[in-house]
RNA sequence: GCGUCGGUGGCGGAGUGGUCAAUCGCAACAGACUGUAAAUCUGUCGCCCUUCGGGCUACGUAGGUUCAAAUCCUACCCGGCGCA
């Protein structure tokens, strides 16, 4: 099997760098697994690695989008696959890194999804209805997957009477493994995360976030767009619109990256395959990764 | 100084004699994840004991009334506002 190291950790671990590093010492390239980097013109909110960052290591799935369409996991999971595999012919080592573990993990599995993109008319529709009425729906129409679903998530409840609406019912997804992968997971204690968290955003601040966030909208992003992209996009968004004072915006602004890492260590955590390093332990990481690469499989 | 309104859990804020360890929101903590994932959703959230259940301490402080008080009374302390 081909082989993949894949980098994960919640937001503001070092990510980046250490995937950099990992490229330069055996011949890699950095597949993003990250569902905002993805988008044309978010740069300084996404984190986007710069181009002096990169130190001339090839950095793929970036800018790929346009941020006013939304962005789907089976868009994600085709393009890195299909990148993937060209890194592969050229014999170098894909290193998938990023924030977003369902992208990662669903690349990883080989996930198979069907070709049920996104119909914003029934959306808009079904999201008049509560999730008594959206389960009551789902029940009725595919009572399997109603049995398993989380009943008083409306997302869900959507996603599946939109997938029913396009195939007729909601079918177990199927997964194929094709990759030999190592997980480096990287972990801060939580006080040192924070406060890299808090330096980071001053950093963002400084160097522009709000006239990037303004330039995204002049270009015609709506503000109900840049809502719905969170983070620091949903919270400039309010700030441009006097929802919240300055102050509060990035008080609330920094709660809510606290608590989005908070969510990807709970996904990434669950997941036994992924072995844990401190960022700083660098060499250890190198060891591990060339360790990996002379194992057969 | 007088008058007046108010002081409730980490914060905001309900409750105004019994069903109150105290609605709710936030934060915090733990978790889920059939595909919008930086999204969405769930649980816990005074202290102690073993879950059920039980015990203890609590609604500014100190007393009091009452079978029963966060809720009524008195004094005091603190804060806002009005008049001086």
């Amino acid at each position: 099997m081909e082989k993949i190291v894949a980098i994960v950790g919640p937001t503001a671990v070092g990510k980046s760098d250490i995937a950099v590093e990992i490229a330069l010492s055996y011949n890699g390239e950095v597949v993003s697994a990250d569902s905002r980097q993805v988008y044309q013109g978010l740069d300084i909110g996404s984190g986007k690695i710069t181009q002096s960052e990169m130190r001339g290591v090839p950095h793929h799935l970036l800018d790929i989008a346009d941020p006013k369409d939304t962005y789907s996991l089976k868009s994600f999971i085709e393009h890195a696959t299909s990148v993937i595999k060209h890194i592969h012919t050229q014999g170098s080592l894909p290193i998938l890194c990023g924030g977003t573990g369902l992208y990662i993990d669903s690349v990883v599995n080989g996930a198979q999804l069907p070709a049920v993109p996104p119909n914003e008319k029934l959306r808009a529709e079904l999201s008049q209805k509560n999730t008594e009425e959206l389960y009551a729906l789902l029940l009725e129409k595919d009572k399997k997957r109603a049995q398993t679903i989380d009943r008083h998530n409306p997302r869900r409840l959507i996603r599946a009477l939109e997938i029913i609406e396009a195939l007729g019912s909601v079918e177990p997804l199927s997964q194929e493994k094709t990759y030999d992968t190592l997980y480096v997971g990287l972990i801060l204690p939580t006080e040192e995360l924070h406060a890299r968290i808090h330096e980071r955003l001053l950093k963002r601040i400084a160097n522009g976030l709000l006239h990037e966030v303004k330039k995204l909208h002049d270009n015609g992003l709506s503000f109900e767009r840049m809502e719905e992209l969170g983070l620091e996009y949903k919270y400039f968004a309010y700030y441009l619109q006097n929802k919240l004072s300055f102050e509060d915006m990035s008080v609330q602004l920094e709660t809510a990256i606290r608590q989005y890492a908070k969510r990807q260590m709970t996904w990434f955590k669950r997941n036994k395959e992924v072995e844990w390093f401190e960022p700083k332990d660098l060499q250890k990481i190198q060891e591990r990764v060339a360790s990996f690469l002379l194992s057969k499989k």
